[in-house]
DNA sequence: CTCCCATATGTAGAACTTCTATATATTAAA
DNA sequence: TTTAATATATAGAAGTTCTACATATGGGAG
């Protein structure tokens, strides 16, 4: 089955993490994982709208639109039991791939 | 520049670390990064051939053919001072990154 | 001896993921 | 009023890995 190991940043993974927390928006997505300290991370508009367009189509995340006080209207995205499930997957993953990359490097 | 952070599965890092410590020919990698425990790591053959080119034209392995007791000749990769340099920046990316990964996964 | 499988290296093209670049619209500040 | 930050979006390029195939040697089964 998919052994797709080496084809796999975990944004998607960090996506649903933080969505887990609280629904966001694309934007402060963005922002939440470029401020990650000590990270340098940096995600694009061009990655992180479709990934999150893909979530939704996937059933992990669901998307609503909200605005506050003003006209500006948001759309925000709310993780899924769905989603949630598929999170624990992606932290299964990537415990399983960091376990494996640091015994290479500590052996 | 290079905050390619998300787009680095580290195969490079894990080819250089272990050419770190004895010299290897491709099909040997292969076996070597398939038997890493509890990874289920699976690496083609079209997959590490072009990456190891790619490193011997970077200058950080130097290929040799060696045929051992037999006709039979394998080309054997050997780690160079640049690669090792390399493969010291490459281990601080990936430590930067999984902590920071992990940093989200805790938070 | 011959067939098959494991070993061993290699390449072309597909597929997937992320980046670059651009477009559009709103809001706040200079 | 014009600039920058906010906010969403898409097309096409670039980078990385995978699939599939080609080729050749060596060892074991029959």
């Amino acid at each position: 089955m998919g052994s797709t190991v080496f084809q796999n940043s975990y944004i998607d993974m960090l996506l649903l993490k933080i969505l887990q927390k609280k629904d966001m928006y694309g934007y402060e997505l963005i922002q939440e994982i470029e401020n990650i300290p000590n990270s340098n991370f940096r995600v694009k508009t061009g990655t992180i709208y479709p990934i999150l367009h893909t979530l939704e189509k996937q059933g992990y995340v669901i998307a609503y639109e909200k605005s506050e006080n003003s006209r500006q209207v948001r759309k925000y995205y709310k993780i899924t039991e769905a989603g949630k499930r598929c999170l624990d997957c992606k932290i299964q993953d990537w415990e399983k791939y960091s376990a494996a990359v640091n015994y290479v490097l500590e052996g």
